[in-house]
RNA sequence: GAGAGCGUAGCUCAGUUGGUUAGAGCGUCAGUUUGUGGCACUGAAGGCCGGGGGUUCGAGACCCCUCGUUCUCCCCA
């Protein structure tokens, strides 16, 4: 047997760092649920079928796909061996797998949508905290497995949720003491830059292109749009529409002088300026329209959202939008949505950079019982356990070895109160307590020591 | 899918133009006499130098392959 290794991109968690993600965890659950969503679990796995088709290439290249059970088996080596032709062959992989990991939460919410939408109660509202698996390439920011933290409302057209969503992004954030820019943009924007540069085709090519400005400059979406066959003129309305900065205000006035009010861009902008409408934000949250802003996903139809945290060089910690019609891709047509989530392996890196971790949320053992010896660890053992039924975090060393190991235990383990009691403290009904930060002891009576420890 | 860096003790790392028996700090364990920790001192354990092949009288160092890992691009949370 080689050294145990952990499959690329996973991790372990102990205890100090599962203490601080449930920090997040809880700060997230409890914002959905003050905002009436309600939860859901899905299976890690889904049916290869819900997944594929439903992130574009790049995406179904990135599924973590199940090897079907029995291959190896002799009656079924010969079938195996033919999907795996085909496979190479760059033809279905159905032979050899039928199952796969989930991507993300959206796809199988959708999929529960579709399966339950005559039991469900519109507008459902739902949350999910739960792991996905990407079989990408880990760097910094990006794992194999990561949590997301999803909410999502279906069955309403309203801006009143897409209004609250951004309330849900700002609260929580603000409850971390984490400062954010929450950008939004609309796709109809987008889609209306398209329908005048040629077609509502040119949509994927120029959403991609113009997602990267931030990155690659100027020159070079210019360069991709050209590639992607665009006419110069477009590459220059594009090239306009690009350089709109400023407010809120004054980017809707550009954009409209820009695009002569084209119909689906003033769709779009006036969604925004009801977003706007409700500035002002919690202190450390800012709402800015970000008009290059695409997103990769092709199912958002509306709004979209993304969050970047201030101050530190990260990707996006979290992002969403309003898709028209996703159970449509389940053959339930017709139920509208729109959803945001938030990255907690992301966010618990930027938060452990500046350093944001609230000291309180790690939490142990309160008091230790020093052994020593097997009559007296019995006393100890029947004190704790009263300590344990008032609520006190307690444990007992286990073994009567020389006190100065045990209060090396306590010391590592931090623990604050170490209580002694031997032979002497039996006879006369007392224990000792003493305080490990400052080295005080005191001797009590054993039945004041929960009243003591409270004090 | 494309590219770059790094693998030496449990951890963080030294290791000279290739040269005897591979080092340090931290951690671990034991001791410095009895029932009182943090400090100090003494000592010990702990290494197929990621793996395989090659060059050489000689490889932890150089070359090739491989595995692992980190990072960048692509894409994403």
């Amino acid at each position: 047997m080689s050294k145990p290794q952990l499959p690329q991109g996973t991790r372990d968690f102990n205890a100090a760092t599962v203490q601080r993600r449930q920090y997040i965890f809880q700060t997230i659950r409890g914002v959905f649920e003050l905002y009436g969503f309600q939860p859901l679990e899905t299976p890690a796995m889904e049916n290869l079928d819900t997944l594929l088709g439903k992130y574009g290439e790049e995406g179904d290249k990135l599924i973590f796909k199940i090897l079907n059970n029995g291959l190896d088996h002799p009656t079924k080596l010969e079938q195996a061996t033919e999907g795996f032709q085909k496979v190479l062959a760059g033809k279905s992989t159905k032979d050899i797998t039928e199952r796969a990991l989930r991507y993300d939460l959206t796809i199988p919410f959708a999929r529960y949508v579709a399966m339950n939408h005559g039991q469900l109660t519109l507008p459902f509202k739902r949350y999910q905290i739960q792991p996905v698996w990407r079989a990408d390439r880990p760097q910094k920011g990006r794992y194999r497995e990561f949590y997301q933290c999803d909410c999502d409302i279906v069955g309403s057209r309203s801006l009143l949720n897409e209004a609250e969503l951004l309330h849900i992004y700002a609260q929580v954030f603000s409850r971390l003491g984490l400062e954010v820019e929450i950008q939004i943009n609309h796709r109809s924007i987008l889609a209306a830059l398209a329908t005048l540069c040629g077609g509502a085709d040119n949509l994927t090519a120029i959403t991609t292109a113009i997602d990267k400005l931030d990155k690659i400059g100027l020159e070079k979406v210019q360069a991709e749009l050209a590639s992607g066959g665009l006419s110069d003129t477009s590459i220059q309305l594009i090239t306009q529409y690009l350089q709109i900065n400023g407010t809120h205000a004054e980017m809707m006035q550009s954009l409209a002088s820009l695009t002569q009010q084209h119909p689906l861009m003033q769709s779009g902008a006036n969604d925004l300026n009801f977003l706007h409408s409700f500035a002002p934000w919690p202190q450390g949250i800012r709402v800015v329209t970000n008009l290059t802003l695409a997103r990769g996903l092709n199912y958002y139809t509306g709004t979209i959202f993304e969050v970047k945290a201030l101050h530190v060089a990260m990707g996006s910690i979290g992002g969403g939008g309003r898709y028209d019609d996703l159970t449509g891709l389940f053959d339930v047509p017709g139920i509208p949505g729109v959803g945001i989530s938030f990255g907690v392996d992301r966010i618990y890196d930027v938060l452990e950079q500046l350093n944001l971790f609230p000291a309180t949320v790690e939490s142990s053992t309160e008091v230790i019982f020093l052994n020593l010896g097997e009559t007296e660890s019995r006393a100890a053992y029947s004190a704790m356990q009263g300590l344990r039924n008032a609520g006190i975090r307690c444990e007992i060393y286990p073994d009567a070895v020389k006190l100065d190991k045990q209060f090396k235990y306590a010391d590592k383990k931090s623990i604050p109160y170490a209580i002694i009691i031997g032979s002497e403290e039996i006879q006369q009904g007392i224990c000792k307590i003493k305080q490990l930060g400052t080295g005080e002891q005191q001797t009590i009576q054993l039945s004041h020591l929960s009243a003591a420890l409270f004090r």
